[in-house]
RNA sequence: GGAGUCGUAGUUCAGCUGGUUAGAACGCCGGCCUGUCACGUCGGAGGUCGCGGGUUCGAAUCCCGUCGGCUCCGCCA
């Protein structure tokens, strides 16, 4: 038989009693986290929101509620009404936050009772599969609660600071116009005008600008964003951003502006930010980490060989360096350690990035030179090599050639891969980092044509505006992303504010007057109404989040996330719809 | 779209180059136990070896296909 809730209310959360509230009676709510029975003595630790509480049902004192503590069965949904007592100190249990009190039962009312739950709450883990198709249950696990509480706290966080710093928070439609490129859009069908559909945002980009025609300033919004692309780690096709944008602002103003957030977001954890961020420009980054997200907790940096190659005849190397390639190399401090076995590893994680091969240099304790290359360059151009990479002794260089895109892709792979089993990562640094000075287009082969790196609304720096037509790959835009530990955070840029320059850049960018005007029409027409000078960034919250709480993944700060083909296991969405449902839509499902 | 990896009891896993009745731990059910806290102890139940096909006298094991989880490449203005 099961107990109404009646007149009980709960006075306490179990997981906040402490010895100050010896001798206070508690009614408590929540479920059986476990039972220890001893016959006439049971123990009960009863969890909730904030914590396990152990309770303690006695024959000898209270025999009604001890007869009915054993139907407890673990999950159950019990409310206990007893006495808050400290324990002997030999029966402190330091496991627990609670461990120096316990309660002492005077009445118990089985409020619900639950089948056997498919894994143990904080009991061995479970796969992720069984963890997602039963999230209600994962959810109540004491490191579900502890992300998702925290992703709360950085919510009131973010809304608090701008609330602050006079930003205005603004709702922007879900359901809108598709926009040419950027991501794949998710598309709505409309009921009302067969055949047309509306686009789920990929982010409120168009609004935010057109809000700072209409002068609102300083805008913010927590904005769930769509993007209809594969799924990674730390990628969902629904995410939550910051999205921030002001007017009558340079870069440097507004990286004043959201440094302490950042810094306030991070005292969340306890981890002190200093101010203000380094800044790194985005064709440095590339050489130095082959990286436009490097992680800088630790050095490792790559290093350029090209110039002790030029006159090198073997082959591999001639005709990279000939074909406008390069060699580069990075050096591992005690790397001469490594196997034949580890350095196939490694070579398979930068052919994974496209690179042909790796060579590599080791450098004995005792100064002795050893290296796959020995043969096709000789031992003298290889120490040479060697001294060149900082390669001492104890160290191994691995060194890859290729296109220069190759060549940062799998050094910086390897980078990552090296700091990881070297364990160079101190989990305590947060370092932030702005990557600045993008360049405003990237050229698609297969398409032959110029794409814009950020978007298409970025300004061109005022230094490169007479290049746009005559050398749109050296533009670079006043473009920046915000980097931590190796994470693309957050990015941003100063805005287009003039018609004229709008125009040359998507010219420039292969749309014809007419293809812009039926595309972006109204962002040109808002151009010509008194547009202030501005420029934003949006961050991407659940990144943020899963970084503050020290997670791998988006998906354990995010209450119901999905998988990898972008399903709900709880929910089995995607799911089919009826027939009435899509003649009402004037849709058709082929084949 | 591609690559890798995993799929065996409710859960986490073991199960070798094919060979009697597919195991362990935790959980679950029942008994005992007055200070446990991952209680202990005695006993018990529990399996479409993801699914489909093939090879074989015989398949959890080998092969092919397929579905699903995870990771990565492509993709993600």
């Amino acid at each position: 038989m099961l107990d109404t809730l009646g007149t009980l209310k709960r006075t306490r959360y179990c997981g906040e009693l402490k010895p100050d509230h010896a001798g206070e009676q508690v009614t408590l709510m929540g479920w059986v986290h476990r039972r220890r029975d001893f016959g006439p003595l049971t123990f009960v630790d009863l969890r909730d929101r904030e914590g396990i509480v152990q309770v303690v049902f006695d024959e000898d004192k209270n025999p009604d509620a001890h007869r009915r503590a054993k139907d407890l069965r673990g999950e159950f949904v019990a409310a206990v009404v007893g006495k808050v007592v400290m324990r002997e100190k030999e029966k402190y249990n330091p496991n627990l936050k609670t461990g120096r009190v316990e309660v002492v039962a005077k009445e118990l009312y089985i409020l619900n009772d639950a089948k056997t739950p498919p894994f143990e709450i904080d009991g061995a883990r479970a796969s992720e599969d069984v963890r997602l198709k039963y999230r209600y249950l994962d959810l109540r696990r004491e490191k579900m609660q502890y992300n998702i509480i925290l992703r709360h706290r950085s919510l009131i966080t973010v809304r608090r600071y701008l609330d602050e710093h006079s930003f205005c928070e603004i709702e922007t439609p879900q359901l809108i116009r598709t926009t040419p490129e950027g991501a794949r859009d998710y598309i709505v069908p409309s009921r009302i005008s067969p055949g047309n559909f509306y686009a789920l945002p990929q982010s409120p980009q168009i609004f935010k600008q057109l809000l700072m025609v209409a002068g609102y300033d300083k805008y913010f919004q927590m904005a769930h964003c769509f993007r209809d692309e594969d799924l990674r780690a730390d990628r969902q096709p629904e995410f939550t951003q910051i999205d921030i944008e002001m007017s009558f602002i340079r870069q440097d103003d507004l990286f004043k502006t959201i440094e302490p957030m950042m810094v306030e977001l991070a005292r969340l954890i306890e981890v002190k930010v200093d101010l203000p961020f380094p800044r790194i420009t985005y064709s440095e980054a590339m050489s130095r980490y082959g990286s436009d997200k490097p992680d800088t907790r630790y050095a490792m940096e790559i290093v350029d060989l090209g110039a002790h190659l030029a006159d090198t005849d073997f082959a591999l190397y001639r005709n990279a360096l000939d074909a406008r390639g390069q060699v580069k190399a990075i050096t591992v401090k005690g790397g001469a350690k490594y196997s034949r076995k580890n350095l196939d590893e490694l070579t398979e994680i930068a052919k994974r990035f496209g690179a042909g091969g790796m060579a590599w240099i080791k450098v004995s304790d005792a100064g002795d030179v050893s290296s796959s290359l020995a043969k096709a360059l000789g031992e003298e151009k290889v120490t040479q090599l060697a001294s060149a990479a900082a390669c001492e002794a104890g160290d191994c260089a691995l060194v890859i050639a290729g296109k220069p895109s190759v060549v940062a892709a799998s050094l910086n792979a390897l980078r990552s891969e090296v700091a990881e089993r070297e364990g160079l990562i101190d989990p305590n640094k947060f370092n932030f980092l702005w990557v600045t000075d993008f360049p405003m287009f990237e050229y698609h082969e297969e398409d032959g044509r110029y794409y814009a790196m950020h978007h298409p609304f970025t300004s061109p720096r005022d230094e490169d505006m007479d290049k746009i037509e005559t050398d749109p790959g050296a533009v670079l835009a006043k473009a920046y992303d915000l980097v931590l530990n190796g994470v693309e955070l957050g990015s941003g840029s100063i805005r287009i504010h003039q018609r004229e320059t709008q125009r040359r850049i998507f010219k420039a960018l292969g749309l014809s007057d007419e293809e812009a005007r039926s595309k972006f029409g109204f962002l040109l027409d808002a151009l010509e109404y008194g547009t202030p000078p501005h420029g934003g960034i949006a961050f991407g919250f659940d990144r943020l989040v899963m970084l503050l709480a020290r997670e791998k993944s988006i998906r354990e700060v995010i209450a119901f996330p999905k998988t990898a083909s972008a399903a709900d296991l709880m929910t089995e969405a995607p799911g089919s719809v009826s027939e009435d449902q899509l003649r009402e839509l004037h849709i058709r499902i082929v084949e």
